[in-house]
Formats: C-alpha cells, sequence, structure tokens
DNA sequence: AATATCCGTATTTTT
DNA sequence: TACGGATATT
C-alpha cells in the first residue's frame, strides 16, 4: 500500500471503502449523520488525487451552498486550488450550463431565459384568462394548481388523466380545460424562447439521450457523483442513464429513511432499483452515527422505526452522554414561542453560539409568533425557506424590469411592469402592450418603440411611466440595438430601483426595508458581467432569506437560525428546537390524503429529530387560536402529533411550562369557560 | 362602464 | 401573497 493520503486515516472502514471504491456504479446508503458529506468530499478529493481532472468529475446536489461547501472540504483536502474546476451544482443549475453550451442541435438558443416556479404560474394565468376559463359558473383550477398539476405530471412522466384522479381529483371535471392550457402553454414558451425548471432537466434529458451530440456531452464527464439521490425523480434518473452510456463511473449517495420530495414527484425507487439499472453496482452501507448523541438517536429511531416500509439499516451512535431530548408542552403559541425564547437564552448562557442552535417547522408560517418574540427580545435570526427573496413582490418587479430589458417578448414581465405604473390596471397593460406589439409580430421591438414612440398613459401614470423609459434607456445603453452588456448589471438594477422607489413607497407596507432588498440586489449583481447570467442565476439559486424584522444580520453578528424541515436537509446544529408538534402541523392536514403522504411527513419529523448534536427540544402547544379575531378568545384543542405516540414520548424528558407555578395542562382548565371538550382534551395531553 | 382599491380570508414543503 | 367580492373613482 502505497502513501496513504492523510484524509483517509481519518475515515471509518465503511467510509473509507465508499471513497475509495473502485470505477463503476457505486450506491452508498449513508443513514442520517454517518458522514456522508465527508465521504463524498474525500471521494472528490480522492479522484483528483488519483488524477482524474478535476474539470471532468461532475457533483450533483439538492442546493448550490451543498456543493459549495463539498468543494470547499475537497479543496481542503487535496489543497491545490483544482477543485473550483469541478462541475458543481444542482441538476438544474448544471442543465442550464450543459443547454447554453451545447444545446444547439436539440433545438435550444443559448441565449434562453429561464422562469421561475411563480412565472410559470403567472403564465398559466394568463393563458387561463384569455381561454376564458373560470369565468363560467363551475370553478376552474387557480394557477398555482395549474403549475402544480403540469409539473406532476411531465416530472413523473404520468398522463394527466392519472395525475388528476390520483392528486387532484377537484379538478377532474375541468380536464379539457387544463390541456387546452397545458397545450398553450408550452407553445408560448417555445416562441418565447424560455424554458422553466421542468423544461431544463426535460431538454438535457434529450441532449443526453441524442445521438452525435449526445455522446459528446456524456463524454464531458469521467466521473458523476450524486448527493441526496432519494430526493431525485425519474427525468433525474434518465438523465444519469444518457449520461452513463459510455463510462459507469457513477456514485450516488442517499438515504431512503430521509425522502421528502415525493410531491415534487421524487422517488425512493431511484434509490432502491439502482443496483438493477447498473448492474455490478458496489453497495455500501455507512451506519454510524457521528452527530448525535445516543438518546437523541433513540427518539429518531424510535420514530421511524414505526415507518409502515421497515428500513434496512439502523443507526448507532459513536458518542457519549444520554441526556434526554425534552418534550416540551405548551398553553399555546405565544407561551411555545417564550419558551423557546428562554431555552435559546440559556443554551446561550452555557456557551452554546446562536449559530449553534436552530428552529424548525413544517410550515413557513409556523414561526410567525416566534419571529416576533425573537424580535420583541432581539434575539437575532435569519429565516430559511418559506417567503424566500424573488418571491416578494418588489423583487418580482425589479426583475420584471430587467426580463423585458433581457427579453422584450417576454408578455408576463410586461404585465407586471405595466401595472406598476400608477392608475393602470390589467385592462390597461393589456391595451399598452398590444400598442408596443408585445405579443404580436416577432420583429416588432417594444423597447424601441417604448423609448422613441410611447403610446399615450393616464395624467396619473405620467411620472410613472417617464422615470420607467429613463430607466430602461439608461438600461438598454440608450439606442435600440441592445448593448445591455456595455451597463454592467449592478447598474442597471440600481436604475431600474430608481424608477422603482416611488412605486415601492406607494404600494407596499415598509417601503424602505424593501429599498433594502433592492440594494441587497444590487449588490448580488456586482458578481456579474452579463444581465443574462444574472437573471438566470438569480432564479436557479436565489438568497434564502428575507425577513429582517430583527434586523439583517451582518456576518459577524450572532444569529439563530429559522428553518422549515425541507431547507434544513444536510444541515446539523447543537442544539434543535422541533416546534408546534401537533397532529395538524405533523402531519400537516395538508398530507394526509393517503398512507404514502402521511409516511412522507414521518420521515420529515425523522430528518428533525437528526439534525440535533446535542440537545433536542420538540414543543407541543396544547391549543390554537381561530384565525378570525384574534382578541377573541375561540380556540380549538390539538392532539400531540401522532408520530409520537407513548412509547416514543417516554424515551422523552417531559415538560410543561408554568407560570405562576401551575403547569399549561391546570391553566387550560382554569382559565376555560366550557368544561366538557376541554377537560377531555387537557386531559388526553396528559396520556397521548 | 371600466378600473382601482379596500378588506377579509386562506396559505405545505422547493429547484 | 393572492384571491374574491364589495365599494370608490374616473
Amino acid at each position: 500500500m502505497g502513501l496513504e493520503a492523510s484524509y483517509l486515516r481519518d475515515l471509518n472502514p465503511a467510509q473509507r471503502a465508499a471513497v475509495t471504491a473502485e470505477d463503476g456504479p457505486v450506491l452508498v446508503v449513508a443513514g442520517a449523520g454517518t458522514g456522508k458529506t465527508l465521504t463524498l468530499a474525500c471521494r472528490v478529493a480522492h479522484l483528483v488525487d488519483r488524477g482524474v481532472p478535476p474539470e471532468r468529475i461532475l457533483l450533483l446536489t439538492f442546493t448550490r451552498r451543498a456543493a459549495r461547501e463539498m468543494l470547499t472540504r475537497a479543496e481542503r483536502m487535496v489543497g491545490n486550488g483544482v477543485t473550483g474546476r469541478v462541475w458543481g451544482g444542482t441538476f438544474h443549475a448544471v442543465a442550464n450550463r450543459l443547454l447554453r453550451a451545447y444545446g444547439g442541435p436539440v433545438g435550444i438558443r443559448p441565449d434562453f431565459t429561464v422562469m421561475d416556479q411563480g412565472d410559470a404560474a403567472d403564465l398559466m394565468n394568463l393563458i387561463r384568462g384569455e381561454l376564458g376559463l373560470g369565468r363560467g359558473e363551475r370553478r376552474f383550477p387557480k394557477k398555482d394548481t395549474l403549475a402544480a398539476i403540469y409539473s406532476r405530471t411531465v416530472n413523473a412522466g404520468v398522463r394527466l388523466g392519472e395525475v388528476l384522479d390520483r392528486d387532484f381529483p377537484w379538478c377532474r371535471d375541468a380536464k379539457d380545460g387544463i390541456r387546452d392550457i397545458f397545450d398553450r402553454y408550452t407553445a408560448r414558451k417555445r416562441e418565447r424562447n424560455v424554458l422553466d425548471f421542468d423544461d431544463l432537466l426535460l431538454h438535457w434529458r434529450a441532449l443526453a439521450s441524442a445521438s452525435g451530440v449526445g455522446d459528446r456531452v456524456a463524454e464531458l464527464f469521467e466521473h458523476i457523483l450524486v448527493d441526496e439521490y432519494q430526493d431525485t425523480n425519474a427525468v433525474q434518473a434518465d438523465i444519469l442513464v444518457a449520461m452513463r452510456r459510455t463510462t459507469r463511473n457513477l456514485t450516488v449517495v442517499g438515504d431512503d429513511a430521509q425522502a421528502i420530495y415525493a410531491f415534487r414527484s421524487a422517488t425512493v425507487r431511484n434509490i432502491l432499483e439502482f443496483p438493477s439499472v447498473f448492474p455490478g453496482t458496489n453497495v455500501v452501507t455507512l451506519e454510524r452515527n457521528y452527530r448525535s448523541t445516543p438518546a437523541i438517536l433513540d427518539v429518531s429511531n424510535a420514530v421511524i422505526a414505526l415507518a409502515s416500509r421497515r428500513h434496512e439499516k439502523s443507526l448507532w451512535s459513536g458518542r457519549e452522554g444520554r441526556l434526554r431530548p425534552r418534550l416540551v408542552t405548551c398553553l399555546d403559541d405565544a407561551e411555545q414561542a417564550d419558551e423557546v425564547c428562554r431555552r435559546i437564552l440559556a443554551h446561550r448562557e452555557e456557551g452554546i453560539a446562536l449559530q449553534g442552535q436552530a428552529v424548525l417547522f413544517r410550515a413557513a408560517h409556523h414561526s410567525d409568533v416566534l419571529e416576533v418574540e425573537l424580535a420583541r427580545r432581539n434575539i437575532p435570526f435569519v429565516k430559511y425557506g418559506g417567503l424566500r427573496f424573488l418571491e416578494a413582490a418588489h423583487v418580482k418587479d425589479a426583475l420584471a424590469v430587467l426580463r423585458i430589458l433581457e427579453n422584450p417578448r417576454d408578455e408576463v414581465s410586461w404585465f407586471r411592469v405595466l401595472q406598476l405604473l400608477d392608475g393602470v390596471g390589467p385592462a390597461m397593460a393589456a391595451r399598452l402592450m398590444r400598442t408596443l406589439g408585445v405579443g404580436g409580430d416577432p420583429e416588432a421591438s417594444p423597447i424601441r418603440r417604448l423609448l422613441a414612440d410611447p403610446p399615450a398613459v393616464p395624467p396619473s401614470a405620467g411620472s410613472d411611466y417617464e422615470r420607467l423609459r429613463t430607466a430602461v434607456a439608461d438600461c438598454a445603453g440608450g439606442d435600440e440595438s441592445d448593448r445591455s452588456d456595455l451597463v454592467p448589471p449592478a447598474v442597471q438594477v440600481e436604475r431600474v430601483s430608481r424608477f422603482l422607489e416611488p412605486v415601492v413607497t406607494r404600494r407596499y407596507s415598509s417601503p424602505a426595508s424593501r429599498m433594502r432588498d433592492l440594494e441587497q440586489m444590487e449588490v448580488l449583481a456586482g458578481g456579474f458581467v452579463s444581465r443574462g447570467r444574472f437573471i438566470a442565476d438569480l432564479t436557479l439559486d436565489p438568497p434564502v432569506s428575507t425577513g429582517d424584522l430583527a434586523g439583517p444580520p451582518l456576518l459577524d453578528e450572532d444569529f439563530v437560525i429559522l428553518s422549515t424541515i425541507h431547507s434544513a436537509k444536510g444541515c446539523e446544529w447543537d442544539v434543535v428546537h422541533v416546534i408546534h408538534a401537533a397532529d395538524g402541523n405533523m402531519p400537516s392536514d395538508m398530507a394526509t390524503g393517503d398512507a404514502e403522504q402521511i409516511e412522507e411527513e414521518r420521515r420529515l419529523l425523522y430528518v428533525a429529530l437528526t439534525r440535533a448534536k446535542d440537545a433536542l427540544h420538540v414543543y407541543f402547544p396544547l391549543r390554537y387560536y381561530h384565525r378570525k379575531n384574534p382578541l377573541s378568545d375561540r380556540h380549538s384543542y390539538a392532539q400531540i402529533s401522532r408520530f409520537l405516540p407513548q412509547h416514543v414520548q417516554e424515551l422523552f424528558e417531559r415538560h410543561s411550562t408554568h407560570v405562576d407555578g401551575a403547569p399549561a395542562e391546570e391553566r387550560v382548565l382554569s382559565r376555560s369557560s366550557s368544561a366538557g371538550d376541554l377537560v377531555e382534551a387537557s386531559l388526553r395531553s396528559l396520556w397521548t
């Protein structure tokens, strides 16, 4: 055995087997906290060490953040600056790059723009309106539903009828209309030179499967590595098969117990069937957990043990410590927020920085009350998941202006931009678009017409309109030919912000913080030389948070992470607080349709619990107020999550929040007015 | 008559 | 945030 790289010495035998596996297909089944990231990073380092050119390695991850992290770790191991040449990123980001470079032969123009989910929904809505659907006496699915049906249909490769029957039964009657919308939707994207997220995958598959160019693309890479394989869908699996037609060097890593993206058509079949799709697969299983204490692992194992499909591996902890996780019963959401804040501060007193702590929840709005409480106590936080930077209305407004400059045929963006003008609504916007020639003749130049021969607008819109024209003129480089790249993207964002400022002030609440977001956007744009690249990158890898209730934390400042469980995938913290562990929230009422959905919700709780290294707190509010009137005392009682039955609860240390010495259960009794169901509910919380 | 605007309500999870 | 429905404004 020759000189052994130092990074190999620190691995356990299973990890080392995965890292040093021979060429050919490798499946690494890696339980939570078993050093999966380390193993993958090591394998990249090992391949580079063995002489594989870094630019011939493709590392596919679930987020760009994950790719960056792994390549940084690999860089520390080999330390010669070459890992920067590895192709790393999400399936979507890599598709974007490959299609621009090699897509010609399959009919892709290199200057396509990328539409995100929201844009796709907007285009669906536009078409829905054109076809006059939804104006009849029967209800017709709304834009977000249409986008969801479409995405599910193409990603799962299942016929529309089946998708409707299985997942959207209430939309079955609208099938004909939906088909018409989908027809127009695909035609429209093609005309406008636009790809949505699903197209990126579909066209990559087509590109890789094509003869000729497909071979060239497949041969770009000697090795392909895929993280979070349990959360890939059928199209992504097809892409890998097509990309591995000449060499079979493919390493996939995943854990079927952590599959939480079935709603996006991901299927664990990809993992289960991998060895039969790629015969001769070397299967390595990682079962030793380095992350969590034994007590935390006991609870996590107990939760996943109840899954209907048994999982093969059982995690064991390599760590010390038997401090039990805490299960805390609270009176309500407010008291839960109060208690979480107290525990966060108590841990900080013990020396665990805020950065080492995270609060996890099922749905983005579950942290609303907590966010207010954190702000009140001046505890800084950053929220991941939920309303993102790109979903904020003012950011979409700015992006829409950039989009019409980039692609003057982008009618969705025109429609949005024109309605920003004071006194212009949908009808006036549509008329202006016709006058500018947005929808019609591909040769028409709406930008030129806007500058040279502007249509009349209502007096109220006058000053907005003039500022828009100034911004467009500045960004377009002052004449009709598109010399956009002469004006740096950051300057373009600044010009657009100037147009938007009065609009933002007039239309939105807290305009100051929104203008700060636009400044943030300007900073982001500073890293780009091309507007097109900036827009595509922003769409594929948006910044993760907005919310600045507690002020935007500076990089060197300490802050708590608030995150949806989905966004917490792959992360770990010293202390984890899981809130709203109530039935209806976990599992979500929205996901109790069939057994498979409920199983996914169970795995979601499992993912949340296994993020914790040293301490775990699970909180359960007893009562939920009805939304209608915050002043009224109308409320109902929750049950603890069905995934935490008695014998699992016994693995926790149980607590109730106390105020004036009375535990939450007793205060419910003393405060409540009507007896019967209240007594029953509060008693139930004692033994369920 | 066409639009704008206000208000209350419901909102899963993400590339 | 985005909708539906009601009312206000041009």
